[in-house]
DNA sequence: AAGTCGGGGGA
DNA sequence: TCCCCAGACTT
């Protein structure tokens, strides 16, 4: 009562003004809770702004296609959310009648929403009492109750879960919920937070025991293993490129890069171009191979790391449709690919 | 339970 | 470098 009554309090003198803080509409709330989803507010921010002056309503954004949803949300990341938020749009809009489900149990089946969305939402729009809990709460919960238990373990998981829904505040969860996530972005940040004047610092554990560095404790994952990637730009004389939407599994799915030649390491100018001679979009066509990056550019993903190598390849004509060089930008692209195009500035 | 999915920023 | 971010989904 005494946690949760100071972190309201805090709350109350320290929170942020934000755009999603001034409505209880669960189509924005909803939103705004899938862009944050991985992402510091400072990113999502401009992206919410965005659909929201795009997509004032849950029919303007059911009625888009997937593929503008994605342009919108380029550079953004975790592309599965966009997609799903673009399902679950048409799904409410369509089949709901545009009426957001009220329940946590409810808000759980809509696909791009788990545990954390659906109690976010539940609370903030509908004062239900399910407890959230996100990256922040994991780490004030782990420190001032000292508990060690790594929170990316599904023990973890149940237990803190079960210790935010004891803790949070009946009578009014949605204060309750944003207070401990601001606190936690604020104030009990991962790194040199706040404790000489923190509200909370006389019963935390993790403080008086000087294990602040200590928690949250998590499991490492995997180091992220090494990705050679070759992309061929096509410039054609009447100023035509090829665009290869991505499919399947794996990153970037749905969006558009030039097409790719993965190989299994780096490689010289010379046997590329052996390499690549005999390949559809280039046998029987002569051709001029440049390659546009002195040193391979990295691009650093949570599991791969991308070695890139952009091959500037001019021909007469493409042996397939192609698209113009001056409509390259309407199409969704990783921001690998995105960073290529504005530096060689092809218009 | 472990892997996968992005990109930016802080120390 | 490594870690973290208003996590969800697949294997």
């Amino acid at each position: 009562m005494i946690f949760s009554k100071t972190l309201t309090n805090w709350y109350s003198n320290n929170k942020r003004i934000l755009p999603w803080r001034e409505t209880t509409n669960p189509y924005y709330i909803w939103l705004s809770e899938i862009i944050l989803q991985q992402t510091q507010v400072s990113q999502g921010l401009p992206y919410y702004d965005a659909f929201v002056a795009k997509y004032p309503t849950i029919f303007d954004l059911a009625d888009a296609n997937e593929s503008e949803v994605l342009k919108l949300w380029q550079g953004l990341g975790y592309y599965s959310r966009a997609r799903n938020l673009h399902t679950t749009a048409k799904y409410v809009a369509d089949e709901l009648k545009g009426v957001f489900p009220n329940t946590y149990k409810e808000l759980l089946k809509l696909k791009g929403v788990g545990d954390y969305t659906a109690s976010a939402i539940a609370s903030i729009c509908f004062n239900e009492a399910a407890a959230v809990v996100d990256g922040n709460v994991y780490r004030v919960l782990s420190r001032y109750f000292g508990i060690d238990t790594p929170i990316n373990s599904s023990k973890g998981a149940k237990e803190f879960k079960q210790l935010a829904q004891e803790l949070i505040d009946k009578k009014d969860p949605a204060e309750f919920n944003q207070a401990i996530m601001e606190f936690g972005a604020i104030q009990c940040k991962p790194k040199n937070p706040y404790c000489n004047i923190c509200p909370l610092n006389e019963g935390c554990i993790a403080f008086n025991k000087n294990r602040i560095n200590d928690l949250p404790v998590k499991i490492k994952s995997a180091k992220a293993k090494k990705k050679y990637f070759n992309f061929l730009v096509f410039i054609s004389e009447d100023q035509k490129t090829i665009l290869e939407k991505r499919e399947g599994k794996g990153i970037w799915q749905n969006l558009y890069q030039f097409p790719l030649i993965e190989i299994e390491k780096n490689i010289d100018s010379k046997n590329f171009k052996k390499q690549i001679e005999s390949d559809d979009l280039l046998k029987n066509t002569s051709f001029e191979l440049s390659l546009y990056n002195k040193e391979p550019i990295v691009h650093k993903l949570s599991h791969q790391h991308l070695y890139t190598n952009f091959w500037i390849i001019n021909v007469e004509r493409l042996a397939v449709k192609g698209i113009s060089i001056h409509k390259i930008h309407e199409y969704a692209v990783p921001i690998l690919i995105g960073n290529f195009i504005e530096s060689f500035n092809f218009d």
